[in-house]
Order: structure tokens, then sequence, then C-alpha cells
RNA sequence: GCCCCCGUCGUCUAGCCUGGCCAAGGACACCGCCCUUUCACGGCGGCGACACGAGUUCAAAUCUCGUCGGGGGUACCA
């Protein structure tokens, strides 16, 4: 695969030998509607997007659901609701279980060349013809025994009410396998056995579906987990039993969790889910850039990535061999990196969804007053659901005093805490008498008796916070006052005195 | 069991193809200091890896072989 070429198409040279793959590319993302969309699958989603972007090609989104009893309808949904949010559209759509036609016209050619034959075996058989294979420390458990089935027999099986499946026969010559990320290699036809490419009851399987369609559909690449690794010589067993080309193939490395083991819905639940990273506020840019880096790397210093640049620079020779582990620290830092880049006005609009689903607010009519709160929190903001915790007493006054903070600041003795309703009941006073309630004024106030009464600033500022607040972290505290007004700040501090 | 793939800091990785610039660089995390009304941010610093063993070579993280370790597949799932 060599570079893109783009140079030559900016220099209008007329011939269509140098654009190369640059405007021929076709790509799939082919996923199972079996469940949400899974991290790894919008890493995969996403490869293949940035590939076609890149090579300005097409990208397609083909829903392989031929295994009519795990597929819901909900999950194609699902889907398409994660990859949208994600940004990654797809210029062609196709649903493998609305194209059984062309799945049954290949199976027949198979069948008619011989390269496929009926299997009558029975699941018991079967399972027997395994557990022997392993016994004997065979490469292969199925042994091809009704690939040379007498009319009599097939009478016989019949008669039983045996329904039989279909199975490739596979070559006795070696399959070569060329991978873009994983360079070739040759397997030994020994390994592979019949696989079955339509089920007893008629629906053909996953392996002879998406190679069929991938020539179908034109694909030049595809860029796929590494679990297919495996799938890749009989797919390419099958499109050459009957005549079709393959594309070429690239495989990634698997999403690992922290103890090194592929990431799966079944172990990890939630975590994979694409969908729950969105309703916890991560920002499907942080999710983008987060992904594009496991297993792919542009450069020793490069990091955060837009859209645009992942696309400019997004390389399969750059992609890795080896499985990479999800760490959601990673991915903490980019989503607050992203979060931090929206302007107070976008940010607000961010959060405001979280607000309305914790009920602290009802209607956006006081905008100025939300957006003056998003500015004093700043950058403090890892998720947009961090919100919550971090504004919540701004909407209610109907909040615990956090019990660790008040033992640190208000004083875990009774004499500490008499101290503590002095300093409270002081600031009360100074607060009901200033001027305005500006910053600055409350500011220069409180310093003021602060520092002429000889009070350690932390220790007034403080029991102040968690007056109104009731927690010891948080934004700027004159931001705090200002933002709840002098109404209820002046409400606040009787009520923490009293329950002091 | 069998088949296949992989192996640089705790994690993501640069470097490996085209041996020397690598007493291995960056980022996340962690620890410390500074800043500071708190918590974050930020700044500075620290901790920390070539899986192991042979071989080739003047020289190996880089090439070769072996060992060990990890993972994936092994379905009438995809």
């Amino acid at each position: 695969m060599g570079k893109n070429p783009k140079g030559a198409e900016m220099n209008g040279t007329p011939n269509t030998a140098t654009a190369g793959v640059t405007d021929t590319v076709r790509v799939r993302m082919a996923p199972s509607p079996t469940g949400f969309l899974h991290i790894g699958g919008a890493r995969t989603a996403l490869f293949n997007w940035l590939f076609a972007k890149h090579h300005n090609g097409t990208f397609i989104l083909r829903i392989d659901d031929t295994d009519t009893a795990r597929s819901t309808d909900e999950s194609m949904h699902e889907i398409y609701d994660a990859l949208k949010w994600l940004g990654i559209n797809w210029d062609e759509q196709y649903v493998q279980s609305e194209r059984r036609n062309i799945y049954d016209r290949y199976v027949s050619q198979l069948l008619e060349s011989g390269n496929a034959y009926r299997c009558y075996c029975t699941p018991e058989e079967l399972e027997e013809i395994r557990a022997q294979a392993r016994a004997d420390k065979l490469t292969r458990s199925y042994d091809g025994r009704h690939r040379h089935l007498t009319s009599e027999d097939v009478e016989r099986f019949v008669a039983e009410g045996r329904k039989p499946v279909v199975r490739i026969k596979m070559p006795d010559t070696p399959i070569l396998v060329e991978d873009i990320v994983l360079g070739s290699r040759s397997i030994d036809p020994d390994t592979l056995e019949d696989e079955v490419i339509v089920r007893s009851n008629g629906m053909p399987n996953y392996n002879l579906t998406s190679i069929i369609d991938d020539a179908e559909m034109q694909i030049t690449h595809v860029i796929r987990g590494t679990e297919h690794l495996n799938n890749t010589p009989k797919q390419i067993a099958i499109a050459n039993a009957l005549g079709l080309g393959v594309p070429q193939f690239a495989h990634i490395p698997l999403v690992l969790d922290s103890s090194g083991r592929k990431m799966s819905k079944r172990h990890h639940g939630d975590l994979v889910a694409v969908n729950r990273y969105r309703e916890q506020g991560y920002l499907p840019e942080a999710v983008l850039n987060f992904v594009a880096r496991l297993g792919w790397s542009y450069d020793d210093k490069q990091e955060i990535f837009s859209v645009d640049e992942l696309i400019e620079k997004f390389d399969l020779a750059r992609v890795g061999k080896s499985g990479s582990v999800f760490d959601i620290k990673k991915l903490e830092w980019l989503n607050s990196h992203y979060i931090n880049q929206l302007d107070v006005s976008a940010r607000t609009d961010a959060v405001i969804p979280f607000w309305q689903a914790e009920g602290l607010i009802n209607s956006t009519g006081q905008r100025d007053w939300l957006e003056n709160i998003v500015e004093a929190v700043g950058e403090r903001l890892t998720t947009l659901q961090d919100i919550i915790p971090q504004t919540r007493y701004f909407f209610t006054d109907e909040f615990e005093y956090e019990p660790k903070a008040v033992k640190k600041w208000w004083g875990g003795s009774e004499e500490k805490k008499e101290k503590t309703r002095e300093i409270l009941t002081n600031l009360l006073q100074i607060l009901e008498e200033t001027p305005s309630f500006d910053v600055e004024t409350v500011e220069t106030a409180i310093w003021k008796y602060t520092d002429e009464n000889d009070i350690k600033r932390v220790a007034a500022m403080q029991a102040l916070r968690i007056a109104l607040t009731g927690t010891s972290f948080g934004p700027s505290l004159f931001d705090i006052v200002a933002l709840l007004g002098r109404d209820e700040v002046l409400k606040r501090i009787p009520k923490a005195i009293a329950n002091l």
C-alpha cells in the first residue's frame, strides 16, 4: 500500500493511474445487531470510516443479522444512534436478512460445482466427533464424513427426519492470507475443516454471507478486529470456490480490559456500551479521539486529534499489532480537555440536559444565570455529569452537610464548633450590612474581617462554603455568594449555625 | 488439546522494516513541590520499560533461533 498520492491530483494530472486507491476505496462496518454498539465496535467503525474519508472512499454500514435468533430491531437502532452520535455517517446501508436470495444463488452454485455438500450429522454426532478429535489431538474436528454420501444414505437420513446443513469443501492446497497490519502467512489446509455455510434451517452463515457481500459490494479493504483472523482463510476459500475476488484485509488488535482480556458485552456490560458514555456525559470528540489512539498513533508527541486531523493523518501502516488496554483515566483526561474547549455558551448547552434529568431546572428562562454558574465552575468538569455534584446547591438548599467536610472545617470538638458559630455569625452580619453583593465588595468585606480579627482566611472561607453548599470543594466562594444572591445567602447561614 | 496472533514504563505509545543519533522519548495515571479561600486548572520535578536466553555483529530495543508469558479462535454466533 503506497502513500496517498494527493500531490498528483493537486497538480491536475489528467490520468487515472496516479489516483491509485484514492478514489476507489470501499470499506464496511458489519455489526451484528445483538446488543448495543460496544467500544471495540466503535473503534472498528472509526478506523473504517477514517480510512474511507482519508481516501475519499465510501463507507458502508452492513447489518450482519443472519443469526435471526439473536438479532433484534432494537439493537439495530441502538447501533444507528451510537454511530450517529459519534458522527460516523455512512454512505450506503445493507441488511443481510433482506438478501437471502443472493446467498441462496451462490449456495446453489457451490452445490452444483461440487464445492459444497449437504451434511446430515446430528448435533450429538458432531459433539462426539469433536470430543474424539480432541482426545486424539487432531488439528481439526469435523472429518468430512458426509462428503460422499450415497443416495441410500441420504434417503435414510431424510426418512429419519434429519435436516441437513451445507458445508464448504476446504481445498487441499495452502491458502495465502495477506494482511496489511499483520503481514502475510500461509495457512496449512490440514488445519481447516469443512465449515457449515448454511444452517439446517436454511439460513446462511457469517463466513459465507460476509465474503459474498464483500464481493457483491465491491469492498476493497476489510478492516476488522483480530477475532476474525481465523475466519479469513475460510472466507478466502469460499471466495475461491465461487470464483470471486477477495478484498485486502487489515486485522486490528483487540481492545482489552485491565487484565488483558478482550472486552466483551458479556463480561463488561455497560463499561463497553458506547451509549452509556453518552449518558454519563462524555463528548463524542473525546470518545473518538480516545479509541483512535487505541492501537494507532501518529508520531511520538501528538495525543489530541480533531476529527479532521484524524481523517488527514489516519494510516493503516501505523496501526500496531498488539492489543490495547482500555484505560478510562485517559478517556477522562481527553473528555475534560474537550469540555474545557467549549465556550461557556456551548458548555451550558451541553450541561442543561443533565440538570434537567436531575430535576434541578425545568426551563431555560434563567439562561444568563446558568451561564454564570457554568463560568464559575470553570475547568472542574471531567464529565458533563459532574455538573450535578458541582452545582446542585445553586438550585436547592436541601442538601446534606458533608460529614468529612464538617469534621475538618466546622470542627470536631465543641470548642471549635463554638468558634465556627462565632465566625459564621460575624460573616452573616457583614454580609447583611454589605452595600452590594457583587464579587469585589463581598471579597473586600470578608478579607477585612479575617485580617483585622486575625482569623485564617481558609478557616473562614471553608466554614462559609460548607454553610452555603454543604461541600468543601467547588468554584470560588465569592462567585458562589454572588450567584446565590443576598436573600439565599442570608437564609443559609443561620440555618447552618443551627445545624452546627 | 489443537490452530493462529502478539510481547518497550502500571496504561496508551515513539523507536524496530532501513542495527550505532536510545545510559530508550512523549502522553495518561501515580507521588512531591509551587500557585491558591477549597477542589480542580496550570507550572516544575520525581517514579517507571526494551519478557528471558543464546547467536550474528566492532555495535542489537532494533536481525536470527529458542524459551517463557499473554491473548484470540476452536459453534448449525458474528
